[in-house]
RNA sequence: GGCCCUGUGGUCAAGCGGUUAAGACGGAGCCCUCUCAAGGCUCAAUCCCGGGUUCGAUUCCCGGCAGGGUCACCA
């Protein structure tokens, strides 16, 4: 059979480059060893998601910690699961939690020297290659249809043999010449399939980044590699991608895994070294009792509008994905607990084999303790940036009072005190921290713990005697002169020590003054809130919360 | 079902043949204290099971079991 022939009428010439010229095109990049180039493909389907996230990180923490290069392809081979507007949206989400590409889709930057960045930009690289197949007899023209294969498949799950297109099942494989130019000339629809050399009785031993030695059998398949639009499949796509792109080390989940050994015969039969590959193990959530990967249907917290929206901090949801990727991170961060998490040494061998469990309370823990870092006014600038975005009218109003708002936030998040307080998990959960500030959002539940005639005599007491100029000491001086007035021990050691002789304590006082004030038994320090809200509105709640 | 990956407290996990089996989140308690938060201290809780190898296995080997992944002209 005239080889040559066959792919130039499978694949007319036009104006293909040579795969040799294409090597010329994109050369190696001139780096030194131990720098990685790395990269993020993922399909124009619309959003990104946590996973996608986690995996980004990873990519962008081995490039920039090794001084490489991290950069952004498209892979938009099925037509039918683009989205509009999807690559601006990739990249907003991940710039919103600081991450940035060098180089790449849309990116603006000299160094887009290995483009285009669209793989349906990139047809004709791919068609060069597929001809250099056909024409080496390693691939073939396939004309069976979709009916046939499942078929054929249906009757290989029947007689449990391996499903698939291979040996004796890869019928288009032996075609004569003439049957081949007879479909052609009927106009048949057909794929390209790679002629595969390998053999399931060969093992090969790879090694892993994370998981280490791993042992497959050879691939058999005859898998397509130009699909019948003269679109490559992602096999065939990433080979060619990874090559010329020059990526050293490629990151993807570990569903990957097992079409490895197509990658790895692909490279080989392109005369291809094949990068570096790490799999990582995906993100599971319980589900019932069995853990389950997180899924894009059923669980909103894998959208990352959903931290957004929740008001995480942005970086506490990346140190969160951060303390699951290098479990040793963790430790790092308690050493150094204001350092940036870009100066700690990430390691793509420190990655966790199994799937770690999404857990929500530990990103809670994290997330707070980054908002307590914050300062007063980069604090106030999150929250603010919040209420614009997903707030109520109210919240907005209440931020408009800038300098109120200010002082409260002073007292929340613990500024002046000896350790900040950690009571800001989340912008949603936050912004409520404000409620009782604000009359329109003041919601009290007046349940005292004592009867009627002690509450509101403390209440007619402290408002009688209360000053906006009294400091701290003064203040609380003057709540416990209340206390024996009303039958309560006004030293808690008095009452700790005798609880019988007395129906309360001066926490006791305090405690129904905060009920008052604030419509909680539970609060931030009572003397700065009453300074906060100012002398009018202090008595007025006091006399308010009399019942 | 075939093939591949994984298996240490409730969760994330250190560990690489001899350890009182780290640490963090969560839980319980105590201290501090005008309450809460924060902080400090303390406690409870783990090596999937069975065989080997070895003086000795959480660690190495084999076999189970369990969980996950994958078997497309989707990526």
């Amino acid at each position: 059979m005239n080889m040559k022939k066959l792919a130039n009428a499978l694949i007319p010439d036009g104006d293909l480059l040579s795969p040799e010229e294409y090597e010329e095109i994109y050369p190696p990049r001139n780096l030194p060893k131990g720098v990685e180039v790395t990269r993020l493909a993922p399909s124009p389907t619309g959003f990104i998601h946590l996973g996608n996230l986690y995996s980004a990180l990873a990519d962008e923490r081995v490039a920039h910690t090794t001084g490489g290069v991290f950069y952004l392809r498209i892979e938009d081979t099925d037509e039918k699961r683009k989205v509009d507007g999807a690559v601006e949206s990739v990249i907003r989400s991940l710039k919103y939690f600081g991450i940035r590409f060098d180089e790449g889709a849309e990116i603006n930057s000299s160094l887009n020297n290995y483009g285009p960045y669209y793989q349906r930009q990139r047809e004709k690289i791919y068609k060069s290659f597929v001809k250099k197949l056909l024409e080496e007899g390693l691939a073939y023209p396939c004309f069976c249809t979709a009916e046939e294969l499942d078929a054929v498949r249906a009757s290989q799950t029947k007689s449990k043999e391996t499903t698939g297109y291979y040996g004796k099942y890869a019928k288009c494989r032996n075609l004569t010449e003439e049957e081949i130019y007879d479909n052609i000339k009927a106009g048949k629809p057909y794929v390209i399939r790679l002629k595969s050399q390998g053999s399931i009785d060969n093992k090969i031993t790879f090694r892993d980044a994370i998981k280490g030695d791993i042992t497959v059998t050879e691939n058999d398949q005859d898998v397509v590699i130009l699909k019948s639009d003269g679109i490559p499949t992602y096999h065939f796509a990433h080979a060619i991608d990874d090559h010329f792109m020059r990526t050293t080390l490629v990151i993807r989940g570990e569903e990957w895994l097992s079409s490895l050994p197509i990658h790895l015969e692909l490279h080989k039969v392109l005369g291809f070294n094949p990068p570096k590959y790490a799999h990582t193990s995906s993100l599971m959530k319980m589900d019932g009792d069995t853990k389950r990967k997180l899924s894009k249907r059923k669980d909103p917290e894998l959208s990352l509008d959903y931290y957004r929206q929740a008001g995480y901090y942005p970086q506490a949801v990346v140190k969160y994905l951060m303390t699951v990727l290098n479990s040793n991170f963790e430790e790092w961060t308690l050493k150094n607990p204001d350092g940036d998490y870009k100066d700690f040494k990430f390691k793509i061998d420190k990655m966790g084999k199994s799937g770690a469990l999404f857990d929500l309370e530990k990103l809670n823990d994290v997330s707070k303790t980054e908002i307590s870092k914050l300062s007063a006014e980069e604090c106030y600038a999150f929250l603010k940036g919040w209420v614009d975005e997903f707030g109520s009218e109210v919240d907005k109003s209440h931020f408009k009072e800038d300098g109120y708002l200010l002082k409260i936030l002073t007292l929340i998040i613990g500024i002046g005190g000896k350790k900040r307080r950690k009571d800001i998990e989340r912008a949603e959960q936050g912004v409520r921290l404000f409620d009782y500030f604000f009359d329109d959002t003041f919601d009290p539940d007046y349940s005292y713990r004592f009867d009627k005639a002690t509450v509101n005599m403390v209440l007619d007491k402290f408002a009688a005697v209360y000053d906006t100029g009294d400091d701290n000491s003064e203040w609380f001086a003057k709540v416990k002169a209340i206390a024996p007035e009303v039958g309560f021990a006004s030293e808690m050691s008095e009452y700790k020590s005798h609880p019988e002789n007395f129906k309360g304590s001066v926490s006791d006082v305090a405690e129904i003054l905060r009920i008052a004030i604030t419509g909680s038994p539970n609060s931030p320090d009572l003397c700065t809130i009453m300074r906060i809200l100012g002398k009018s509105r202090t008595v007025a709640r006091l006399l308010k919360g009399k019942i």
